[in-house]
DNA sequence: ACGAGTTGCAACACTGATGACGCAAGTTGA
DNA sequence: TCAACTTGCGTCATCAGTGTTGCAACTCGT
């Protein structure tokens, strides 16, 4: 490839994360906004956006690769198989809300139809559950709770930092933990 | 109004809320689903669903008026502002997750341009509240803990075990208020 | 059997979104 | 300046969903 063919390919690429990050914004209060209202909010004319993707699914599975790699990184920075559980679990979450909190739509949807990113995602979750798991074999986890519906509550709670815009991720990170593992209540007036 | 008239109006109203029950159990899974889709999951043609409701508006305003409605009533009848903040909390959390998992997607639609709708769920969500003070001033809930954040985990886990189609209503609500003040760890290696 | 009311069906017009073009103008490196 | 490439704009065809209407058929209670 000539230099010529590699800088126009960097001006593309600068053009296609435009638009995803606009799409994002877009679709994440809008999912049934048009390839119109998307354009425009990316600043360039709806036919550019054909030109970049062939259809709006296109659109959208490239929005759920993105985030999903971008989730991955996430995850593999913290090292959650090789940090103490409880040190990981801060990390993870800490690391994650800075990805989630700007591609809220495009994770909902990474259920992807491309083989690749599903095997990405897989791949995420059952890191989540082997950190999970060596949490509950460290004592960090009660014994008497399902497995999953701990990590559904993670989830939900990862959620819902997600939506509060202000505040710093790590200080989201380190309430959701301590909501996650001690609750919200005193204990007292509890069997 | 004639006997005759209030037979058949109980057949129209039957039928309406047949479509209401369709129309939920479809837009649930694709909240972009067609009129037509949800006529055929009602079993009847779609020109009756527009002779019924007037636009795909009206039928989602219906959806959210007749949620609410139920979402009202239960919350009514767990007595929240006179029995012990404790028991109370168990009984909302039961009887809402009975309404919640039948009503899912009306209920997050609920926030309706009809002002008497706006008016009930104003008047639940500050029963809600006036519950959660109550159970911090009683010491159920940590006086530390942004009652605000309280609330959206409490919101979070209501939408998470709703998801559940498995279970009882009362034991889920068991392990959700049990989630809410307890979390899921066991307290040891925490500061 | 009669009549009020409701339904299904077929047909229609309307709208908005989608996706594909060609062309002129602009940018960028060679 | 030239060549490659991209973009914006206008235009087009197509399609799906929406909402309306007329008519025949059906089910009631009387």
């Amino acid at each position: 490839m000539s230099d010529t063919t590699r800088a126009l390919r960097s001006d593309a690429e600068r053009t296609v994360r435009t638009i995803l990050e606009a799409a994002e914004r877009v679709l994440s209060r809008n999912p049934a906004a048009s390839m119109e209202q998307i354009a425009e909010a990316a600043g360039v004319a709806r036919t550019t956006v054909h030109r970049r993707f062939a259809s709006r699914e296109a659109l959208v599975d490239a929005m759920a690769a993105w985030a999903t790699r971008q989730f991955a990184e996430a995850v593999e920075a913290a090292n959650p198989d090789t940090t103490p559980p409880l040190v990981a679990l801060y990390q993870v979450t800490a690391n994650v809300l800075r990805v989630k909190s700007d591609w809220n739509f495009a994770m909902s949807r990474a259920l992807s139809a491309d083989p690749e990113v599903a095997r990405v995602h897989a791949d995420v979750e059952e890191r989540c559950e082997r950190l999970f798991r060596r949490a509950q074999e460290a004592g960090v986890l009660r014994g008497d709770v399902d497995p999953l519906w701990a990590k559904r509550v993670y989830y939900a709670l990862i959620h819902e930092s997600a939506q509060v815009r202000d505040g710093e991720p790590d200080a989201l990170a380190a309430r959701l933990v301590d909501t996650l593992l001690r609750g919200v209540g005193t204990g007292r007036g509890l069997a």
